[in-house]
DNA sequence: CGCGACATACCAACCGGACGGTAACTGTCA
DNA sequence: TGACAGTTACCGTCCGGTTGGTATGTCGCG
């Protein structure tokens, strides 16, 4: 009947995890996110965390997927609210990646999710089927494949780069990027 | 006389270290990739590994300066077989990222270093030093800073992917990178 | 009851690095 | 030239803190 005396959902306790499981991530880095971190700032125990994400991949899988799904989620509403069809999905791509404001806590989570990416092949793996899965959003886009592989990898390559302060950017620069992929003005050669 | 006896240079030993470090991440990975697995692989033992590298990150450092001057050295040598001024700088970064051979052995070096600057924050910044050197090597380069950072972008994007196999890109496809930049068709807006 | 959602207590292994000691090399001065 | 002092290169061992993971108990709900 009523869920007042019952115990909480355990998909609410599986999401406040992932949840702080975030925030330890931006505030203590990858050197710094353990399990008992997580535990501690959760209002469940550590066998709590053990029990919704069996090993420590797992709850970085989970973190992951999370992140994917908003990151996802972007893109689509980047790419509705733009009118032209050529290279929209590329382009949504980019910019949901170069637009979303990158604050320290996206820094600090995205180098643990490389940290983690780069020492666990298997979240590698899941980062490239997230990759594949968001590539196929809208087949009809009649962009070049070569023009939509290169946004994509221009856009990993600035997220690369704002992760590790490699390059700066200006954000006049940022908007150069955007514009890169009109109509009727291929990048590469091989997209007549 | 003979130099049986005689203890070998320092910067032999030092140089061994490092060679034998990246063996280690080469077939070991970001986590086999300890100081006893180093120092196992070389004829020296662990104390003197840490005698010279008196901290991991210190060996890390010794790494990554070894592999950055590697790579130096092959973007020198693609900018010193390429004719045309326009862009050379940039075009070599990029051509000696893509164009260079990526071995399962790059790969496996390549994560481990990306797990370290994600992991530690002053190699990250070395990293940065390292770009800030490289990018200065050819200041008459007339191309537009745009698209040269364009190019960076692009080849760290497409390194990035192939660390974590996030796209497939044909050798057609790396051809076509290449030849982006050229004379009289600038990419980005703003190099008019 | 029984099952899933937790809590508590605990463990064992890994790993960075500290440390005391030794042997070899280098400079110095008589 | 040779003895002595100081320094550098290196060895082998040990420690202890951290951390991922386990084992077992308990409680509520259906």
């Amino acid at each position: 009947m009523d869920t007042i005396t019952r115990r909480r959902a355990p998909d609410d306790t599986r999401a406040e995890i992932i949840d702080k499981a975030l925030e330890v991530a931006a505030e203590l880095g990858a050197s710094g996110f353990t399990l008992d971190a997580v535990a501690a700032r959760t209002t469940v125990s550590k066998g709590a965390v053990l029990h919704h994400f069996p090993t420590k991949v797992a709850l970085l899988e989970g973190m992951i997927d999370h992140l994917g799904q908003m990151h996802t989620d972007g893109i689509l509403a980047e790419a509705a609210r733009d009118p032209e069809p050529y290279g929209r999905n590329a382009r949504a791509y980019l910019r949901a990646t170069v637009t979303e404001p990158v604050t320290p806590q996206d820094v600090s989570i995205g180098r643990v999710v490389m940290a983690a990416c780069a020492i666990e092949p298997s979240l590698a793996r899941r980062w490239r089927t997230w990759v594949d899965r968001v590539k196929v959003d809208d087949p009809s886009d009649p962009v070049g494949a070569d023009d939509a592989l290169m946004l994509r990898l221009l856009a990993d390559g600035l997220w690369v780069s704002d992760l590790f302060g490699i390059h700066e950017v200006s954000p006049e620069q940022r908007q150069a990027l955007l514009s890169l992929l009109t109509p009727g003005h291929p990048i590469t050669a091989n997209d007549a």
